[in-house]
DNA sequence: ACATACTATCAATGTAGATTGATATTTATA
DNA sequence: TATAAATATCAATCTACATTGATAGTATGT
């Protein structure tokens, strides 16, 4: 074929991390939580309370939101408060090379 | 709480949409799928061959790029040329007023 | 008419990951 | 010290959907 794309090893690890962003951001409540972090830092009750959801559900994603950097959390009391890692948010630029 | 996000209707039904196109998008091979026809339109056989994938997997996750409007085909003798549809794929633009 | 290339569809299977229920841990409060 | 609130973790279940295998349809060339 007369182009190079989604083959080389440079290009597959490049769509490997898009995919994995994607794939976090895709499922409803953790963009929900993404949209209510937006706003301000919150702490896991106020978060599964707003949503409606249960509350080691809530964790859950919360977990996974964490885990990939999008996330960061700090204790206060009984509370764990979490906001967005504006930083790691902006990697959604990254997508634009793919999309346009 | 002290704002409305993720709540109103209007606003879910966005995240909807928001939804559905991201789950589209990722998906590795469709995403390469998309990747390369941003070079040249191209037929399923093309397509599978670069992308090293069975004939009806291809054709599956074409059905699904083009039922959601990201691609268009035409036929040409015993091939369906896939390419994709420019203006739909501009719906990335709508993540960033969630992500920014 | 026959063989071949190209594509789509259908049913069955496999699998990642979201959800649930139960429980442990930690901190604050009475 | 006992109780309650807040959070995380684990195992089990459920579910959406990607993958596979088989097959049918359609166009082309001999």
């Amino acid at each position: 074929m007369d182009f190079d794309c989604c083959k080389n090893k440079k290009s597959e690890m490049e769509i490997n991390e898009v995919i994995d962003f994607l794939k976090i951001i895709s499922e409803k409540n953790r963009l929900k939580i993404l949209c209510i972090l937006q706003k301000k830092e919150k702490c896991v009750c106020e978060i599964w309370k707003y949503l409606d959801l249960p509350q080691n559900l809530t964790s859950y994603h919360l977990g996974i939101l964490k885990n990939f950097g999008l996330i960061n959390s700090k204790k206060e009391g009984t509370k764990i408060i979490y906001f967005l890692n504006k930083k790691n948010i902006k990697k959604l630029n990254f997508l634009k090379k793919f999309l346009t």
